[in-house]
DNA sequence: TTAACATATGAGCATTTATTCATATGAATG
DNA sequence: CATTCATATGAATAAATGCTCATATGTTAA
């Protein structure tokens, strides 16, 4: 009477997998991603870019920090966002393919 | 005074791929497509092998379905559903890499 | 046709989430 | 130091989301 599941991950992973592309599934944070990944930006670069608060902005890089997508890096007042992975690029793309079909 | 900007993709669809990532972003559906990665199966079978009911997984299977991602084939009283991309499993170990690093 | 089974669906509820406003923190400048 | 600028954060609110219960739809068999 074997189990037939293989490598079924660990529910712990799926649900920290759940929650990485949560991330991804918000367009204000898309839209942050696709800044970023043109170059690094301020925070209120970033917000006029998207013509949005700085405030809702600075509550969404936050998300991205946290999730470890997104890195800061102070330079006198302003804080510069950039991308903190190779992997968000293809899994946006990865996205894309799907969604462009 | 050109715009720096390329290829930012259209809002429309950057709409539609926070969309697709938020079917991603639950862990019943991502435990549903796990099981559908090791081939089709029936409504019933999947909420006994998740534990749930079989209203959540069947409520959960039409989201997958409505966002192409599963697709359904009925035989007799059953109805067996199979992952309907190639890019679900690649999405999913794309997130898999950063979640396990 | 009726009964039993498999799946789908709508309503209701509790929880999560994104945004905004007001304010706090922190750095540069006078 | 006080002021100004840039960013972060907490509370409040509205909207979205997942689950459950009850029930509807659809299929098979008696």
């Amino acid at each position: 009477m074997d189990n037939k599941k293989v490598c079924l991950p660990d529910n712990e992973i799926l649900f920290d997998l759940a929650d990485l592309f949560k991330v991804f599934g918000d367009s204000t944070r898309l839209r942050i991603m696709y800044t970023l990944s043109e170059g690094e930006a301020n925070v209120q670069t970033i917000a006029e870019t998207l013509g949005m608060e700085q405030s809702t902005i600075s509550h969404q890089l936050r998300i991205l920090r946290d999730n470890k997508l997104a890195r800061a890096r102070r330079d006198g007042k302003q804080i510069y966002y950039s991308l903190d992975d190779d992997h968000v690029k293809k899994i946006i793309e990865m996205g894309l393919d799907h969604v462009l079909e």
